[in-house]
Parts: C-alpha cells; structure tokens; sequence
DNA sequence: GAGCCCGCGTAC
DNA sequence: GACGTACGCGGGCTCG
C-alpha cells in the first residue's frame, strides 16, 4: 500500500488518528434508520460507521490511523461495578450482524485494529495518545465519548465525525465548566445513562462543573462539603458520596494500558479499493460506492506526437531524465508474434505522455521518423536494465521489440502482473478495467479508435489524430496504475513473488512463445485424413443405428434420437434438457449400439476439429513453427494458460490422441527432451501437511496410490491389484480437489456408504492430512485468503456466503489453491533456473513448453542425454519441500517419443 | 453475419 | 448439486 509521501507531513508533525470504533458502531445503530439490503441483511450501523470512518480518513494529513475496538472479555471496571454498561451486554439482534461487515470494510481500508481483552477501547485509545503525544504526534481522537475529554490539551484533539465537530481545550471548559483534568471529577457528579455510570442523583451538568472547579477536586468537594451553601445540594452529595467516587473511577481512561505505540504498525495504508468496492457493491450502498471513484487525474493537454528529428531528441532527453517511465507499444496484430511495431507511447509524469509514431500507413499520412532510426536511437535507454520502467502486460512489449530486434530490460513494474497478484480470481487485468477501477478513468476503447467488425482497421491505418491521444493514454495510465498498484503489492507481501518470480519469468515466457514448436505439416495432414475417413466410416454406423441422418454433433438432435426416438433413458439432464456426456452415453451403450458409435464419432471429430485441423491453420509461416500464447493472469491460482493454440490440452490418452503428439517435432539434428514432476501436488500436500504416511511413502520412494490402496484395503503393497490401485488414485485425486463421497462414489461405480467408508478410511490413515484440511479451511475462513507456498494469494470471499453451492465451492478452492498453486510455483522457479542456466549449459537448446508438470526442451541430438539429466537436477532441486521431489525424463524425435 | 452461451471434451 | 485449474470446438440462439 502508499505510504504517504513524506513531503506531505514532514513539516508538522506526525498526525495520528486514534478511532472509536466501538462507540461508533453503536452510536451508528441508535442514530440510523433501520437500513436493509434487498436481501434483508441489517446494514444501518455499517452505514453509518463507513460514512464516519470514510470522512474521517479522507483527510490527506492523515500519517497514522488505527481504529479501536471493545472486546467481549469484562474489563476491571465491570469488577468494580457490577451493573457496568449493563445496558449493554447483548447487542441488539439486528446489529450482531453487522459487526462482521464492520470488520470487513476496516480490515478493507487496511487500518490497524487496536483490541485487547480486558480494556476497553477508551483505554487504548487514551494509553496511545498520551505516548503519541509524548514522542511529538499531533493526536486526535475520533470519537463521540464525552469521557475522552478528560485527555484533550496541547497535542491531543478530539473530533466527533458523526457531528464533525472538534473540541480542543476551550471548547471542553465551555462544556464542562472545568478544564480537561477535572473532567472525570465533574463526570463522577453527573453520570453517564449510556454507560450506567451512576453519577450523583440530581446533579447534572450544570451545577457539577463549578462546584468541581470551586473545590479544586472531587475527593476536595466531598470532605469540605460543609462549605456548600445549598442545603439540597449537601444533601444529594453526602447521599451519593459513595457513587460519586466509584463513578469517577468508571469514568477515568487509564492511560497506562499495556500496549506499546508502534508508529510503523500505524502508519496509514492506501485502502484495498477493489475489496473496498466489492464490499460496498454487496452492501448496496450506492452513494459511498460513488464518491470513492476517484475523479479522473488523467488530463490529456500535455499529450504530444513526435514527427521531427528535433522533437524526438526531447523525448529522449526527457526519458533519459526520467527517474522511472511508461512505455508501451501499437502495433499492427494482437498476437505478439505476428506484430509490427506501428509506434511508441512514453509516459514519465501524470499527463505528460508522447506518441511516437513510426508505421502508419494510409492516403494522406504524414511523413514520420523511420522505424529502424528510432529504434536504434532509444535502444540504449530500451536495453539498460538500470532505466527503470513500466509497462502494461510487459511481455507483450517484449516480444515486439524482440521481434525488432530490441530486448526490453528494467521492467520494474506492471500494472496487470501487480493487478493479478493482489486478486488473481478476479478477471479482467486489463488496462481498460484497472483504469476504470483504480483511477476512476474511462479509457478510449480501441473500437473507437480503430472500429469493429468487418471494417476494423489494424493500428497503422488509424489517423494519427486519434491513435496518439489513444496511445498517449495507454502509457499515461499504465504509469499511473503502477505507482498506486506496486505500494499495494508490497504491502500484500507479494513483492518478492513479483520481483522475484512473475517479473523475470514473463521473459522465459516471451522466449518460450518466441522459440515456438515445430509441427510436422506432413505428418498432421495425413492423420486428417486418416481421421475423416475413419470419421465418415463412424458416420453411416451412425445413421443406420438412428434409422436417420441427423447433426451428431448437436446434443440437442442427438437428445431427440436417443431418448425420444429410440425410448432411452434419460440418465441426468443439464440446464437445458437431457444430457448426453460421455458417462451418459456409456451407460447407455449396454443397451443399444447406437450411443457407442456417437462415442467413437465424437472422439475422433474433437481430435480432427480441435487439435489437427486448428493447428495446422496455427502454423506460422514465418518460422514453419507453432508459437502458443501463455498467459500469466489467467489461472487464479498462479498456474499458467496456454491459448492460440492451447498446447497444455494436447491429448495423450488415447491412441489417436498421441497420434497428434507424434507431429510436435524436433528441428533436424535436434531432440526434443520432456521432463515431468512425478506426483508433485501429492508432495507438495505432503510437505504442507505434515503427514507421517505420505512423507514415509515419498520418502522410501513408493508408488503412492499402491500405498495407498495397500493401507486402505488391507493388503500388501506388492499385491494390490490394478483396480485397487485405480480406487486409491481417485480417492487420492479427490482429497487434492476437496472431493465428496458422492462424486467418488459416482466415479468409482461403487455404492455411496462405500465410498464414505474408503474416505473415512484415508482420513484415519493420514490424519496429518486431515489435520491441515480442517487448519487450512479455518484459516481461510477467518481471513478470507488462501496463500500458496511463496505467499502467492487468493481472495476467496465466497467462503462467507449463505448460497450452500458457492460456499462449498470456494471451500473447495481454499483447500486446491495451496496445493495446485504451491506446484505452480516450484515449476515456475524451475523454468527461471532453467532458461538462466541454458545460457551456460547448452546455448543451442530452447525450453519451448509448460504443461503445469511438465517441461519440454529442444536440444541438439549429441546433448540430449547429458540435457536430460541437467534438467532432472535443476527440477528437482527447484525447491526444497519436506519430502523429495522426483523428476521424469525422456527423450526423442517427438513429443511423443519423449515421453 | 457477429457475438455470445451452452454442452461437451481435452489436458494437468 | 455434489472434485480443482484451464481452452476451444460446434450448435444454436440473439441481435442488428
């Protein structure tokens, strides 16, 4: 999170806001209507409570916040008095509620939280401030509590955000007649209804403050009654004496509660906006939701485009001067590996931004700088890694200047990788929606700029008028974005993962995407074929089972024929009518030929259409190889994604499956080498849970679903039989996926109580696992965050939710997440290793592709033996979890054959 | 015809 | 409804 610029305080003092929460939330409730979501969850308090808080800390010389709150616990003062706030040992049914959220938006503005059993928050409050004070804060105490005028003097203020009103010195005599000192003494007279402070009876404010300050005391007032002249007065003292002095007691802030004023802890934090804005969209409340959009910094003035020798030699004396910059690129395709650079946007400031373009191209344009002369001018600035930048989805703009020629170094942040790992579940890392989210802008869509549909122009044929305004922002935004996302990611925790992990492994990415696979042209369009008359074959079977031609490929038709025309049972239906998914469609294959041939028809027609046909069109023709695209905000938790094509789905399964794999070739006097984790998720359970059998079983090396079964079913390792160990590998696949007896009966073909009975009896066996289940589910309820583990994080806020299916769900998640993400990250600093040590070990070989397990390298024939090894090594010794990590290797012409 | 959702199936 | 993470196909719908 931003720690606020020290400018900004450094010439006062240090100001710290001491927050009552608790009076808050209870003054909230009583002064608000009663507020209720469309769904019927009380939200008056939390209303008025953000209202206050958001106000409150909208103040920019804000340098240290906390909020205090009461705990349950009683505190000394209960002991000395019974009847204490007896008024208010159970809070109102409609507020319990309430105080969860309160929480929520707290822990939201990321403001530290002051509680302690046994103390009230009055007493926190007023132990910090007399410390803050002490060491020159300036204090203000945010709060509606008469008592903590007791504290108010040089340094300490009090403001009452509900009425937003402050009270320093003069203003506390005006209320009380007595200066701060004297206030509990003139408050032990008075009493206080909301506390069930009792006070003397018939003694209010009036008459309390002079007779205290008369007398200099109350312990004073009380032994020299006698002077008092007002017989009735003398009267209701002496009867109150007792009260009086106990109330006074009641009233007084201790200000030496033991907590320790840590300015660092309470320095103030930028708020998690995007959690901030979820949590206010599901409180509906619309207005505060409106005023936390901030209003738009970004003004376009100082926007220029560069045409002239002259003009860029400012640039780049501007860049040069720069202490960070934003840089980014138009170019002429969204995929990085068919683009040409059109121009280049730089940002250095909020709203300083230029448009270099250098490809344009349509009637009329005018003359710009030539590409290669711009390139070559700010290569140096581009390459020197010490030129710190920024740049929105950084491997993209990698690749095209690769392409041109340039290697971009010095990327030291990234809008959408920070964006990604503050909240990777959330979708749309792009620029469009974090300008819109974070910076309260809407940007110009590229389909304004260029158009859509059929006549979208590509970005060299858009006017330069309206590509550099267009291209000016995108790298004015990206600046912007970064320097308020980067403090979040730190204060997250999750620099190192940026710095360390995702920042230099978009560079092995862009390498890997770069280098490409070979695929073998020949070799593809032969299984086509082979496939369409296989497929043609299948076809008329097809029809004769039918008794018609019909679309085997639409669900919908086929439904018609199997369950209306042939009178088949309907197993299980989808949202829109029977299904006929493979499990329906074999257990319908006991009674009539028909849904097998429709299998045969399908496996072969997804093999044709999905992989073979596709692919072929994907090879490019530049490099007679396939680049995929992967993706490094895509998986939410930290696995990567692989599209155009999607190479981490090619099948290997079946026979006709591996067919395929037999085209993802080596160049000649080249070798494909494949590497795999064998089991890392089990490991990676293993190592966080701690579990005595797994550890014992990865440990001696065993084949962990035998051992598995071995234990489960009672028999000896050496005689479990393959359908046993099939059993063992379901049950152990579905403790990694948060599985139910339901779903393994299902898949087991086995009765539910069975099933229930192999679960119950895996739970007995690895009770280290069971163990960190139940922890990890704990914890991940209570924060709301699963971590993986180098602290890479996912929000799973569903865990609070009241709808069964989301709950269980995101259940489900926060039990996975550590496991796949914690194997997502081994492989990822494995690839890290990798590409670096390629350099020096084998310049020739390229990592060309991640399947989550999995690595495949290209590697000249003579190396591939010694490769492999170097390989097995560097993977293995990625990380060091509880338990060995164990890596597979093989190699060959294909990737098949590496297998 | 473009864009979207759905059902389905492929991988780890 | 009921096991996690992805991508992408064809069918079929909606919309302009």
């Amino acid at each position: 999170m931003r720690e606020l610029d020290p400018r900004e305080t450094e010439d006062r003092h240090p100001k710290l806001y001491l927050i009552d929460g608790s009076s808050y939330v209870f003054r909230a409730y009583y002064a608000l209507p009663s507020l209720s979501t469309r769904s019927g969850e009380p939200t008056g308090a939390v209303y008025g409570f953000t209202k206050m808080l958001l106000k409150t800390i909208r103040d920019s010389g804000v340098s240290h916040a906390a909020v205090a709150f009461d705990t349950p616990e009683p505190t000394f003062r209960h002991e000395m008095y019974e009847r204490y706030k007896a008024n208010r040992v159970e809070p109102p049914e409609e507020l319990k509620p309430q105080f969860k959220r309160i929480r929520d938006i707290v822990e939201a503005l990321n403001l530290p939280v002051l509680r302690m059993p046994g103390y009230e928050a009055d007493d926190l409050m007023g132990t910090l401030a007399i410390k803050a004070r002490d060491r020159g804060f300036e204090v203000v105490l945010v709060t509606g509590d008469k008592d903590f005028m007791q504290l108010v003097g040089p340094g300490i203020r009090i403001y009452d955000g509900m009425r937003d009103r402050w009270f320093d010195e003069p203003d506390v005599i005006e209320r009380f007649g007595v200066g701060p000192r004297l206030v509990p003494d003139a408050m032990a007279l008075i009493g206080d209804t909301s506390d069930n402070v009792p006070g003397v009876r018939g003694i209010g404010e009036k008459t309390a403050g002079p007779l205290v300050a008369r007398f200099g005391s109350l312990e004073d007032l009380l032994d020299r009654m006698d002077e008092i002249e007002s017989k009735a007065q003398r009267k209701k003292l002496t009867e109150g004496r007792d009260s009086a002095k106990l109330s006074k007691r009641l009233v007084t802030i201790d200000r030496h509660a033991p907590i320790e004023f840590d300015p660092d802890g309470l320095t103030r934090r930028e708020p998690d906006l995007a959690r901030l804005r979820d949590l206010l969209r599901e409180l509906e409340f619309t207005r505060l939701l409106q005023e936390l959009t901030p209003v738009s910094r970004l003004s376009k003035e100082k926007y220029e485009t560069v045409l002239t020798a002259e003009e860029f030699d400012r640039l780049l004396k501007e860049l040069e001067e720069a202490e960070v910059f934003a840089v980014d690129t138009e170019t002429s395709s969204l995929s990085a590996i068919r683009a040409r650079l059109v121009g280049l946007s730089f940002a250095v400031s909020p709203g300083r931004a230029w448009y270099v373009p250098v490809g344009h191209s349509y009637p009329g344009v005018p003359e710009q700088l030539p590409r290669p002369k711009v390139l070559e001018a700010i290569r140096g600035l581009l390459e020197d890694a010490s030129r710190r930048k920024y740049a929105q989805n950084s491997k993209f703009d990698y690749l095209v200047f690769r392409r041109h020629g340039v290697t971009l170094r010095g990327v030291v942040g990234d809008p959408m990788l920070f964006d990604y790992l503050l909240d990777p579940g959330k979708g749309g890392h792009g620029l469009d929606a974090l300008s819109e989210n974070e910076l309260g802008h809407t940007t110009v869509r590229f389909e304004d700029v260029a158009g859509k549909g059929k006549s979208q122009l590509t970005f060299d044929e858009v006017p330069l008028e309206i590509a550099a305004p267009y291209a000016c922002e995108d790298a004015d935004c990206t600046l912007q974005l970064a320097e308020r996302l980067a403090p979040r990611v730190k204060n997250a925790g999750l620099w190192p993962v940026f710095e360390e992990l995702e920042q230099p492994l978009s560079v092995v990415l862009a390498e890997m995407e770069l280098a490409g696979v070979k695929v073998d042209p020949v070799r593809l369009e032969k299984i086509s074929k082979d496939l369409s008359d296989r497929m043609e074959q299948v076809r008329e079977t097809v029809f004769e089972h039918a008794g018609r031609e019909f679309g085997i490929g639409s669900p919908r038709q086929l439904g018609k024929v199997l369950f209306e025309e042939l009178g088949l049972p309907v197993v299980k239906r989808t949202k829109t009518g029977p299904s006929t998914d493979v499990t329906v469609l074999e257990e319908l294959a006991s009674q009539h030929p028909l849904p097998r041939a429709v299998l045969d028809y399908r496996h072969l027609n997804k093999l044709k259409g999905t992989y073979v046909d596709a692919l072929a069109g994907l090879i490019n023709p530049e490099t007679g190889r396939i680049h995929t695209s992967f993706s490094q905000t895509t998986a939410a938790t930290g696995r990567l994604a692989s599209s155009e094509p999607n190479l981490q789905n090619i099948p290997i399964r079946t026979y006709d499956g591996r067919r395929i794999r037999e085209a993802f070739v080596a160049e000649p006097g080249m070798l494909l080498v494949s590497a795999d984790y064998s089991q890392i998720e089990l490991r990676v359970l293993a190592h966080l849970s701690k579990d005595e059998a797994l550890h014992d079983a990865f440990r001696q090396g065993q084949d962990v679903h035998a051992r598995t079964a071995a234990e489960l079913l009672g028999v000896q390792l050496a005689e479990v039989s393959p359908e046993q160990r099939r059993i063992a590998k379901a049950i152990n696949f579905g403790i990694v996926y948060g599985m139910s007896a339901f779903r393994l009966a299902r898949d087991l073909g086995i009765g539910r109580d069975e099933a229930a009975k192999y679960i119950n009896g895996y739970f007995e066996r690895h009770a280290g696992v069971a163990r960190w289940l139940e922890q990890t589910l704990t914890a991940a309820r209570s924060e709301g965050i699963v971590r993986t583990l180098l602290g890479r994080q996912r929000r799973l806020p569903d865990l609070a939710s009241k709808n069964f299916n989301v709950r269980t769900g995101a259940e489900r998640m926060a039990l996975n997440t550590p496991i796949q993400g914690s194997a997502a990250d081994i492989i990822k600093l494995a690839m890290l290793d990798v590409h670096s040590g390629l350099l020096e070990e084998s310049p020739r070989s390229r990592l060309i592709l991640q399947v989550h397990d999995e690595l495949l390298i290209e590697t000249p024939e003579e190396e591939a033996v010694r490769l492999g090894e170097w390989l097995r090594k560097k993977m293995e010794n990625a990380y060091a979890l509880s338990v060995p990590l164990d890596v597979e290797v093989g190699w060959g012409p294909s990737w098949s054959a590496a297998h």
